[in-house]
DNA sequence: TTAGGTTATGTCATCGAGTGCCACAGTAAA
DNA sequence: TTTACTGTGGCACTCGATGACATAACCTAA
């Protein structure tokens, strides 16, 4: 039994390879696919287009980060749930560190594939921002519109951040740390207002008090409590 | 003397009105060209390719942005000033409702000037981000590039936010008012944490929940009551 | 095993974007 | 007028991308 070839990752290691040594514009699909060992028309079954071939896996990931989101606790803070999706986006370059470095050397180096790059991030924002807006209550969805697609920048910007400084360590790093220190600023600068705590108006913050109690209990006896505990007398 | 046509501006009508009608794949350089009253080489003398024809005006804005950013007053807060230069953008847009609109129309139906548009975009986005690792002290730029880069990309989609709803609106109202107002909200969420008056570990003020419940109640039932009450999830 | 169907691949033809090269016309300067 | 420059048109060519059709490999059921 003759072991498949896996051809669709042969001829992307062919197109990264290729434009590599003679560059992304002087490199045919008919070199590509002969490269490959496929005809010219195959590839053209793998990809839909020769910038499609340098990264293949964006559209799996994609799918992947969308069920995600799907399946994530609506307790959860979908701020924090976003910054952990972006995780996986990650987590994509870094389990082939060798390809993502190679590929980051084609991407600064050719201006096509930069914005073939910037398109596919660009649907893990809308995603992002989406999933914000699915989460918000109804009423709410216009007024947060515009938080959430700053907080969906600000996550992907910051995915992006940590992306290129371990690509540019040569894939050297822990890079799943970095991100989650990054992830940490950001959503603890973003999250109150994202939340809608801040207005910018900006009240001075309220004091949490958590009291325990049952539905019998008298007013004057949860008042009483709450004295003793807070040492002053609720309003 | 003969008034000299504008065929640059003929020739992106004509792109924008064929595209329009008959569809932007559908429509061919030639036709554009035949359109305009000039030769299909003639088009390629104005425009580097097909998508570029439908904003032709990204270039000059992006240098204008660029000029803008370079002769800010020093003493000015960098978030601030990026956040004025993303009204130079708008301006391209409101200055000209109609075009912008039958435009709005096209991106909309169209994912390659989707992407073309998403690329022109994120080069103001890092227009925005150089500027602000200019802004900073030397030493500091590596700590504060993660903030930069956030920032930028936060002004940006708040840009995209407000252009999006002026556009959906038919090109009506009073987009640089909107526009003031979404970003006094983003400067005022991130101007502390861009400044590095906050370090990330001070947390957000804390809005009190108060539940009255029994103590046999399961935490299910809680967090659900609480979702109903408050519009988000506890997290 | 064979027949029938499905899937992956190859061949061919075609369209159209984008580029290089040369020619020509109008215009301004010498 | 000659010279030089600029804008334009015409032509040919490469190559990315797609559709139509043929063929080979594989799987399944009888």
């Amino acid at each position: 039994m003759p072991i498949k070839r896996d051809v669709r990752r042969e001829l992307m290691s062919a197109a990264i390879g290729l434009s590599l040594t003679t560059g992304f514009d002087e490199t045919t699909v008919d070199e590509i696919a002969r490269a490959a060992g496929v005809a010219r028309r195959t590839f053209f079954r793998y990809f839909r287009s020769k910038e499609d071939a340098i990264f293949p896996d964006h559209d799996a990931c994609l799918r992947r980060v969308i069920e995600f989101l799907e399946a994530a606790s609506p307790l959860r803070s979908p701020l924090q749930v976003i910054a952990d999706a972006a995780g996986i986006v990650l987590d994509m370059y870094v389990k082939d560190p060798r390809t993502a470095v190679r590929r980051y050397e084609l991407t600064r180096r050719v201006p096509a594939l930069r914005e073939w790059e910037i398109a596919a991030t660009s649907r893990y924002q809308r995603a992002f921002s989406e999933f914000m807006d699915g989460r918000c209550r109804e009423g709410d969805r216009e007024a947060f519109r515009l938080r959430h697609e700053v907080a969906a920048a600000a996550v992907v910007a910051a995915h992006n951040h940590v992306l290129r400084g371990w690509l540019r360590a040569g894939g050297e790093g822990d890079a799943r740390a970095q991100l989650t220190a990054a992830m940490t600023e950001v959503t603890q600068a973003l999250q109150a207002w994202v939340d809608g705590r801040t207005t910018g108006d900006e009240e001075p913050p309220d004091e949490v008090v958590i009291v325990l109690t049952t539905r019998r209990a008298p007013l004057w006896r949860i008042a009483e409590e709450i004295e003793t505990v807070t040492g002053r007398s609720p309003s």
